[in-house]
RNA sequence: GGCGGAGUGGCCGAGUGGCUUAGGCAAGGGCCUGCAAAGCCCUGUACACGGGUUCGAUUCCCGUCUCCGCCUCCA
């Protein structure tokens, strides 16, 4: 909980429910590895409390309007609502490839004026906000609790250029931007404009969970101001807001954080013609949440070979036992996890399994080989990594060719199996090496030649 | 200036006041295999630096150095 600073146990609101706020996306560009990890936390955080039949309510927001998507949609020709909409989906595309289950609402900021202008209304009668020269800016003296949540001291944070005419002082934030010639705005009573960015997440978290809900999550970058505020102008007005507040780190390059200005930003769509996605998924969930991932293919190369061994075990088993379905998450596992969502110490108890498993295996201890089978499906389910899970296999739903190449390969195990059985080594290394060089890799097992393509 | 995070074995990356050999990747040795691959077993032995507290510190405290983030839009 980064408001007390403290690990703390957790207990919602109302049993056998959870509600999550988390800070999606700006809608202005292509989504990042970074953005995605974001996505990719709450997922598993979500999972997690759900595992057990807790009504986990997941709202993930988007912010369709504000100075960048403007800025952006106008250099490009496009309408602003276009741009927006546009990466909407790419953000979108993005985490169902990750294997993110889709939130219980993405809400679009401007769909919620009303709601604002709701807010705003109950801020300026409590005497908390002010109408100013077209803009409603949010009285930062009038709550003495301000600064609680980041532990940033009023007095002490550094004045931004204060540009603005009508603030009565620097600290104050805006709630709502007057209108400008050849911006969208709406109507409201103090004159049309549009949304503040930290006015439309108190509006929708509270619209969607209520005026008190569990978790508010987001990166560690919107602990100031943009959390410091949300919880201001709810709090402000009495509505107890976040009970927990979690917020995940960085993913960097080369020791900075990644952003668009400094141009060190990998993209998901990019990243995804290089990795699949429960690889680069286990590449972002390894980790602990609130541990700076210092990007670099070499790790990511690690994480692929580290998934690849998952899934290679369940592979065997299946090949040689049938098919698998989901057991028992191992007791270690559920403590891994319950501590602070510990998926390094889980992905731990994962792989003790895998190993294990392996073991009974050669072992032609199958019995044991199946229990550890299941047993890896339903902790890597509940991380959102189960590599049998359906979620990546509907991504890649080209099993015509995949079946007239497993025709063409296996008349050629075949032939090879001839060889091998007339001892004409020579020969058969031929066609396997032949198949390698097409990127289909042979390995002899004890139930028969196994062939799999191999990955870039 | 204010607030916050981090420096762990070849690499990634957890964690803990004394026995966690975390886990993975890579490497070496072995078993297995026609060979290979996969798998299994074994091996490496780390906690930035200097003090302090303690019977005992990588883990707690103080200081130093280095790196990073926030305080402006940002996952």
């Amino acid at each position: 909980d980064t408001a007390s600073r403290s690990l703390r146990e957790f207990h919602p609101a109302r049993n056998g429910t959870a509600s999550i706020y988390v800070c999606g996306a700006t809608v202005q560009g292509v989504p990042h590895i970074g953005h995605v990890r974001s996505g990719l936390n709450f997922d598993v955080l979500r999972r997690w409390l759900a595992r057990d039949g807790a009504d986990v309510r997941l709202v993930r927001n988007v912010t369709d309007i504000d100075d960048k998507i403007l800025t952006k949609a106008a250099e490009h020709g496009r309408p602003w609502w276009e741009w927006a909409a546009t990466h909407e989906r790419i953000f979108e595309s993005a985490y169902t490839a990750l294997g993110c289950l889709p939130p219980s609402i993405a809400p679009r900021a401007t769909g919620h004026v009303t709601q604002m202008a709701e807010l705003m209304q109950r801020l300026i009668d409590s005497g908390h906000a002010y109408a100013a020269a077209g803009d409603v800016y949010f009285d930062v003296r009038s709550f003495p609790d301000y600064g609680a949540l980041s532990g940033q001291r009023p007095d002490e944070v550094q004045q931004g250029e204060s540009n603005a005419s009508g603030k009565r002082d620097p600290l104050d934030f805006t709630l709502w931007k007057g209108a400008k010639p050849g911006e969208p705005s709406w109507p409201t009573p103090w004159g049309r404009g549009r949304p503040g960015w930290h006015l439309e997440c108190s509006a929708m978290a509270t619209e969607y969970l209520g005026a008190e809900f569990d978790i508010h999550g987001g990166g560690v970058d919107l602990v100031f101001p943009h959390h410091e505020n949300e919880r201001a102008q709810s709090n402000a007005v009495g509505d107890p807001f976040a009970r927990y507040w979690l917020h995940n780190a960085w993913v960097t390059l080369s020791g900075e954080k990644m952003s668009k200005s400094l141009g060190n930003v990998v993209s998901i769509p990019e990243m995804l013609r290089r990795v699949r996605a429960a690889e680069l998924r286990y590449y972002l969930v390894g980790p602990h949440y609130r541990s700076t991932i210092e990007y670099s293919p070499e790790a990511l190369g690690e994480a692929v070979s580290a998934y690849g061994r998952i899934e290679s075990f369940l592979r065997r088993v299946a090949q040689r036992t049938g098919s698998v379905g989901p057991g028992e998450i191992a007791p270690e596992f559920t403590e891994a996890m319950d501590a602070d969502l510990g998926t390094p110490g889980a992905l731990a108890v994962v792989h003790r399994t895998v190993r294990e498993g392996n073991g009974a295996l050669d072992a032609g201890d199958d019995i044991t080989a199946r229990t550890a089978a299941a047993g890896v499906r339903a902790m890597t389910g509940v991380l959102g990594l189960d590599p049998l899970s359906d979620a990546w296999t509907e991504s890649t739903p080209d099993n015509g060719p995949r079946e007239a190449l497993a025709v063409l390969v296996e008349h050629l195990l075949d032939e090879r199996a001839r060889a091998r059985k007339e001892r004409d080594f020579a020969a058969a290394d031929a066609v396997r090496d032949r198949l390698l060089a097409a990127g289909i890799a042979v390995e002899d097992t004890p139930d028969g030649p196994q062939w799999t393509i191999k990955e870039a």
